[in-house]
DNA sequence: CAAAATTAGTTGACTTGGAAAGGATTTTCA
DNA sequence: TGAAAATCCTTTCCAAGTCAACTAATTTTG
């Protein structure tokens, strides 16, 4: 069943394999309500009220620029946001979630929390623990 | 600076930032050599003599299987690798390293584990090995 | 044994992602 | 102040990824 790879002994792979398996499973619950995590995240981030960039918001959701701005298009066009210019500078772009987006954000938090969860579940709060701050640590 | 954001507290999150990171910093060094992460990946398993299946070999790499295929037929068109067809069942493809992908795979390797050995800087080989089992625990 | 079902891999149509260039605005500085 | 440089976001063009359908080979089963 399981081989042994040389691959395996890298921190990437261990990384990469646990980022595919809890993406995929995160991706396959919001693809329910027609939704990319990282649009899902964008919408956290508005919902939290942040009041960022483009490009802010780019990095916070992990995407690079163009990328986002082609999701926020299909985004715009689903209702979910709109863009508005910024007034402190001109070229700069805020995003507003909708009404439709924040009721689209709240159901799909729950999906992405059961996700989570179901983490916490395998690993054990300690352990999960644990790792939420060793990969705070490595990210820095 | 780093802004307090709600998506943080995800785990989820945490595990795409970390891999982002990673494997960002990791693709870019292997872009010297005009090759993929995933290629250096196929490379590796095929050099430690696996004999996989494309099928097998995709779930090692991490990769859907019309995806390797296309990987497959570029590294071919590279001279890196060729298929063979599996004599014990014709539907089977085989993939061989050629002379070329062998000395290739010694190169990028280093740089893959200059990769992991900023990793491992940077927490410390204790932490990096708790990372590693518990990512490990994480995936069974 | 032969038809049906399953399995392995690829292909094709479409979507998404990425690097580099582009337009617009703002900032810098001589 | 105004020309040059920098910044912000988007666009464009091309590469890579995904889903579903397809071909070929093998296995199952009536």
């Amino acid at each position: 069943m399981s081989h042994s790879l040389p691959v395996q002994s890298y921190l990437s792979y261990s990384l990469a394999t646990a980022h595919r398996k809890v993406h995929g499973s995160l991706s396959k619950r919001l693809k329910e309500f027609n939704v990319q995590v990282e649009a899902w995240r964008v919408m956290e981030v508005l919902e939290a009220g942040n009041n960022l960039t483009m490009g802010d918001l780019a990095e916070a959701v992990l995407m690079n620029p163009p990328t986002l701005t082609k999701l926020v298009d299909r985004m715009v066009s689903d209702g979910i946001v709109h863009r508005r210019m910024a007034s402190i500078d001109q070229r700069q772009v805020n995003l507003i979630l909708t009404e439709l987006g924040k009721k689209r954000v709240q159901q799909i938090r729950e999906q992405a929390q059961l996700e989570d969860d179901a983490i916490l579940n395998k690993l054990g709060s300690e352990k999960a623990d644990l790792l939420h701050r060793i990969l705070g640590e490595l990210v820095q």
